[in-house]
DNA sequence: GTTCGTGCAAACGGTTTGCAACAAT
DNA sequence: ATTGTTGCAAACCGTTTGCACGAAC
């Protein structure tokens, strides 16, 4: 809880009672909620909380680079709070959506890549998720 | 022309004037457009044309296996019409889409990733694009 | 008391859908 | 005749925005 008030201070980002909420839950769920999955979910300990509150925030959050926006769900944006570089693996069932380990994946370029100043890269990958 | 056509029947797909001008324009452009886009495209030269008759049609190229829904843009879904595999590149500037090809990169999986049975990926890149 | 954050409702933009007119078999 | 396609408008849904109220420095 300090802690996160910290957290938020050192991103600039003044504390309020919904900021913080809204960051407590993010960064304590594994998942990969759009804005709405936020508001739903933090609605229920915090009943007064807008839905304008929880864009806001989140694309606050995003950038002052607390968490990331992430393209991997049809019509909604979701939002990824875990910081270090990982892949992604979405079950074309479910639509849930796996965070892969930076290490387990290696990329290599091979071919001409000049002109294109690569900053950023992740692996996307569909399947299904046999057990768990 | 009268490939196309052909083509069309081949997938189960009636040939209609409407799907056809579609067709031709997605099929011609290596850009990755939006619904939108290749309604306003298609336009010039089929006026009557209308909105929703793209959206329809290009949803039904997709499950007819003709082209690829891509989520790389935010708030849009592009089209792809490269059936062939292929990662992409994102130019976080002017935001357009580079096909990279699959010869290019190299992907192996280095961890462990029982429960995952991946049937498709590609890598997403991000950056800048330096020279054209 | 000025700046900043919140909540509400309205607006917005991409996409889907219901429906009537119409074309194809 | 039946089935499938088109065009229009309305509906839908995720997201942003304008604005008035209220809290914080």
């Amino acid at each position: 809880m300090k802690d996160m008030i910290q957290h938020l201070r050192e991103h600039g980002i003044l504390p309020t009672a919904q900021r913080l909420a809204i960051a407590e839950f993010i960064f304590s769920t594994d998942g990969h909620p759009s804005a709405d999955e936020v508001w739903e979910k933090v609605k229920s300990t915090f009943p007064t909380l807008s839905r304008a509150t929880v864009y806001n925030t989140l694309n606050l959050f995003v950038d002052k680079g607390l968490i990331k926006r992430q393209l991997l769900r049809e019509g909604t944006v979701v939002f990824d709070a875990v910081s270090t570089a990982h892949h992604h693996f979405i079950d074309e069932e479910s639509g849930r959506i796996y965070d892969i380990p930076w290490d387990n994946i290696e990329v290599k370029v091979k071919g001409e890549m000049t002109g294109f100043d690569v900053r950023d890269y992740q692996v996307v990958m569909r399947g299904r998720r046999k057990q768990d």
